[in-house]
DNA sequence: ATTGGCACTCGCCTTGATTGAGTGCTAATT
DNA sequence: AATTAGCACTCAATCAAGGCGAGTGCCAAT
């Protein structure tokens, strides 16, 4: 037979959406009975299964063994997202949590912990939300503090109120203010610009050999160096409500589950699937073995970058099994991205 | 029968003592026939059966069902671990991981994230280290900037090197000079304090009216009183390595596991079976249901407080099933506290 | 093109028989 | 009096067989 979907026609691809929803509520095989009465147009069972042999040849939906219903493939979900989908709008509560948890007041800071948690919560699955990448984070100010053993505590805050701290070691000893000046003197050339911008002016300073510094700007430039050498801060991101995912009973085998949760605090794939939505922009999903990554076979990743001052600078989403309520959650982390970059951007704060 | 362990003879106690390492290190209920093949004394399966009856009448214990061996009841691991167990001296390996995961130089300053990861990777079970308590908690260093709309973004170190941050609202509008100047004034009253006593020398100065003090010192102090006021970081502790749980079948039921990660990530119950190890010095075990709280029926707890200065500041332990191998779980909680405790003591710091 | 009919497949559940590990009890032995 | 051997008994686990039922595929009729 073909293997084309162009050889679909609307009723096909009306029946594969019906039983594409009907797996998805009932998450039992869907055979031709039950279709039959669940679809709009009145066809027989025979009819269907007729349908749905076609179905099955173009690789969109099986059979689990001989006389169970059919279940949609990774084809199948596929063209259903792609083209069948009719999204629903967001309940108005979520909308109304959404906005009250991203609101920039009340917050404690964590936008992206906040966000993570409404994510889980309202969905109940897994949220995450990488961090906003360095690229666009900019330096908003530093400072340092003596510890032993030539040790210096750095804290450095960046964009509106993200603290982050380091501790490096130094050639020789400081003291307090020696250090404090230092601080004062880094926060005077390098505030405001982002730290991949530090980074680079900090290293082209040092090459540049000490032309016109006295030693206390060398010492200044070289702990900025040790605090922006490498990614110190990697990217990363804030996952919660793992545990919902354990009330999935086609997660739940045991070794699939570890599986699962060991990829989550390995973090590494996690943060590569991540990646590449972040290119994309709006919606993007991965279901099942899409992924590429064999702890997610079970599972589908509904995400979204989101962006502060039209720049992508994060993403987020939310896991769970591949028989999601797609419907729901494409429109939901649609939202929840563009108010989160809403909450991010520092220009748009609404007037108090 | 009686039921006091005072009937039981010599052999009686090594028979037990025999039967829990036995299941310990099979996980299978043991018969009288192993049992007579693993006793260094020579005894018939017949005369082991007749001690077991014994044991099972005091609920040392038990018989899943008429024709399986037998397994220790909760009294059976305590009496076991109380007055039977014969600790093994630590791994050579261990100890030096350890040595050298808590030695304060290459510390990226997260003391207790580090020692939360050494004891779940080195036990295979979770690892949970509590935050050091905050009575004990002095301050270092405090700053401010100014945020949007009223706000600032408060940070503050305590203790050697870790680093904190709050977001407070005040009632006026700050420029960063006078925030500025606020830091230096708090920095310069109250560093060196814990928390607790900057907390109530606050209050007593608000009380106290503003005597000799100067608009910028008022605006200092409260916004000090609005840092501190509440338990702003409320107890909180690291747990790492919750997956290796997944691994043990005996907790591999899956409401179980999810009751279990839900007690986790809800940390209230935790916190409190923490707060108890607290109080007592030293190793301490919960068994199976002496916790108290359902979703650790079928886990061990195994806790030390950990000290600094002779004070105790914090508990941390391993989580893990009823049946682990306690003999060297016990030492090496044991151990890894005593690092730990030394290891974030400012004064034993080891020169350079 | 659609439908009814029918034989067929196969997972699931129940039943029943078998096995084997382990017990409790009693009577014999030391 | 303590220990042991012997024996009947219990009960989980395993397996095979059979019935049930949902669902299919195909063919012939509409």
């Amino acid at each position: 037979m073909s293997n084309d979907t162009r050889d679909l026609n609307e009723r096909s691809l009306q029946l594969l959406k019906t039983l594409v929803e009907r797996y998805i509520s009932d998450g039992q095989p869907v055979g031709s009975r039950v279709l039959s009465k669940d679809m709009d147009i009145n066809l027989s069972p025979a009819t269907i299964r007729n349908v749905m042999a076609d179905l099955e040849d173009l690789g969109l939906i099986h059979s689990p063994h001989t006389s169970a219903g059919r279940i949609p493939t990774v084809s199948g979900y596929r063209l259903f997202v792609d083209s069948l989908l009719t999204v629903k709008p967001l309940d108005s509560k979520d909308i109304t949590r959404l906005h009250h948890g991203l609101s920039e007041r009340d917050s404690d800071g964590n936008m992206i912990g906040i966000a993570s948690r409404l994510l889980a919560e309202l969905t109940q699955m897994a949220g995450v939300v990488t961090l906003p990448k360095k690229e666009l984070v900019c330096l908003r100010h530093i400072e340092f503090l003596p510890l032993s053993h030539k040790r210096v505590l750095v804290i450095f805050v960046t964009n509106e109120q993200e603290v982050h701290n380091k501790v490096i070691h130094t050639d020789k000893l400081f003291s307090a203010s020696e250090l404090q000046q230092a601080g004062a003197y880094l926060n005077s050339i390098y505030c405001g610009r982002s730290l991949i911008a530090v980074r680079a002016a900090v290293i082209s300073e040092l090459q540049d050999a000490q032309k016109s510094m006295n030693e206390g700007m060398l010492d200044a430039i070289k702990m900025a160096q040790l605090t922006f050498e490498s990614d110190h801060e990697k990217d990363d991101y804030v996952l919660t409500g793992e545990t919902n995912l354990m009330g999935f009973s086609e997660l739940s085998g045991r070794d699939h589950l570890k599986k699962l949760f060991d990829a989550f605090s390995q973090k590494q794939d996690v943060i590569h699937l991540l990646d590449q939505s972040m290119k994309a922009d709006g919606v993007q999903i991965f279901i099942g073995e899409e992924s590429g990554y064999r702890a997610f076979d079970q599972c589908s990743l509904v995400t979204s970058s989101y962006s502060v001052n039209d720049e992508v600078v994060g993403v987020l989403g939310v896991i769970g099994p591949t028989r999601m309520a797609y419907e729901k959650i494409i429109p939901f982390v649609d939202v929840t991205a563009k108010l989160l970059g809403a909450a991010l951007n520092p220009k748009t704060t609404t007037p108090s």
